[in-house]
DNA sequence: CTTTTTGGTGCTCATTTGATCTACAAGAAG
DNA sequence: CTTCTTGTAGATCAAATGAGCACCAAAAAG
């Protein structure tokens, strides 16, 4: 066998296209292995060398930083908080088309892991990330909730937290389909698509129950406790 | 400052001792960093030298392997198993009990994160706990749902998996308030053992409305699908 | 064709890190 | 007092890895 291998270099490309090839070889690279991944076997990915990387990037946590950009609000659909307040829209049809189009983006393979790793690490991108989640997509939903089961609306009785940590539920579940799979190798038997339409069916119909007495408990906190 | 600080060392343990310490420091520690820790922090922090871990393991992936041992399997509590089938006590109380108990075990922050690490670094030991867990766990609860809403035993209609994925769900969201506690820094407001209670109330509201209508559907993969 | 620009390579350094080895000290046991 | 065991001290190796530098060659400009 020859050694050469490596050498017919991709060469040449504009600095621009170069950058976004690097970054997006980043985000498969460190999905897969971690952010411990080494930059010589990144390089050899892309099929360049390892000195090149510096050209672009003055330093590892410089690149990732920039997957941690690309990949977190850089996937962030609009949609998923527009299809909430469409009351035209029953509220289990909202819920399916939301998490049905979730899972498109936080479902991917690399967003499972890239979340995963980057949480691991203590990056505080991950905690930024679900406040925003939960201001722009679970309290949302909580309030549609109160709507749909003719409860006081949120401007009379503010949000519990109780209700809120419902709600995380639904993420709670869609979430854990990707980590089945991408993480744990436990893959869902079932067709995804199916699966979110039940979990959404199922949490509303055991919304319909709790919700109602949750509000006519104590201020917050409420429930048995402990 | 003075520089004594790890010098008065904790010497001369039996070698069972010793090596027990070093396992429940290396639980810690890989918990918190990754398994990437170098040997030599973790012996810093034992209070002893690097050299002294290698007359206890052959090498870094056999104490790795020890902290699986202990962290997984050995914290399984047979109650989680037994408490499912005491028919003498509501469904919801045994399940909530269940969790609670569950809880204990595997919210820890050192569980959490571990689980998650081995998990990323392609262990094949988190497919295998999962599988421990469906059979004694999920599979038990999901047969007692049966029973509680009046539908056919199992020995007449085998579980569909979609009924399986449903009792996922539950440990989902539990797991989840582990998960942004230990790992995503969104800590939950509520008091957790009040929010367990809450959602397996929750839970099983919605299995009485949506159960009976899974079983009526076609085969398996049943549901709407693509 | 020549010059200039700039994308890309090869080599090298300094650290970090898993792992090993020699010599020695201090409790416990006979 | 002698011997065994637990540990230290510390040096050391080899491999892995982030980062920097000098130089080259292909494309673009004149």
């Amino acid at each position: 066998m020859s050694e050469v291998t490596a050498r017919p270099a991709a060469r040449r490309l504009s600095a621009q296209e170069r950058e976004a090839r690097i970054v997006d070889e980043a985000v498969h690279f460190f999905a897969e292995v971690g952010f411990g991944g080494d930059t010589r076997e990144l390089a050899k990915r892309l099929g360049v060398t390892q000195s090149l990387l510096y050209k672009y990037f003055p330093n590892k946590e410089a690149l990732i930083n920039r997957v941690f950009d690309v990949v977190y609000m850089g996937r962030w659909n609009p949609f998923w908080e527009s299809v909430i307040h469409d009351r035209s829209v029953p509220l289990q049809e909202r819920l399916t088309r939301l998490y049905l189009e979730y899972a498109k983006a936080a479902l991917t393979r690399d967003w499972v892991r890239i979340f995963m790793f980057s949480g691991l690490r203590g990056e505080s991108i991950n905690s930024r990330y679900l406040t925003v989640l939960r201001q722009r997509i679970l309290e949302p939903i909580a309030a549609e909730l109160r709507h749909e089961f003719g409860l006081p609306d949120v401007a009379e009785v503010p949000l519990k937290s109780a209700e809120i940590e419902l709600v995380w539920g639904i993420n709670a579940r869609v979430f854990y389909f990707g980590q089945r799979q991408w993480i744990f190798d436990v893959p869902v038997q079932d067709d995804l698509p199916a699966l979110i339409s039940l979990t959404v069916e199922h949490f509303l119909a055991g919304a319909r129950v709790v919700l109602p007495r949750l509000l006519q408990s104590n201020p917050d906190q409420p429930i048995t406790s402990r």
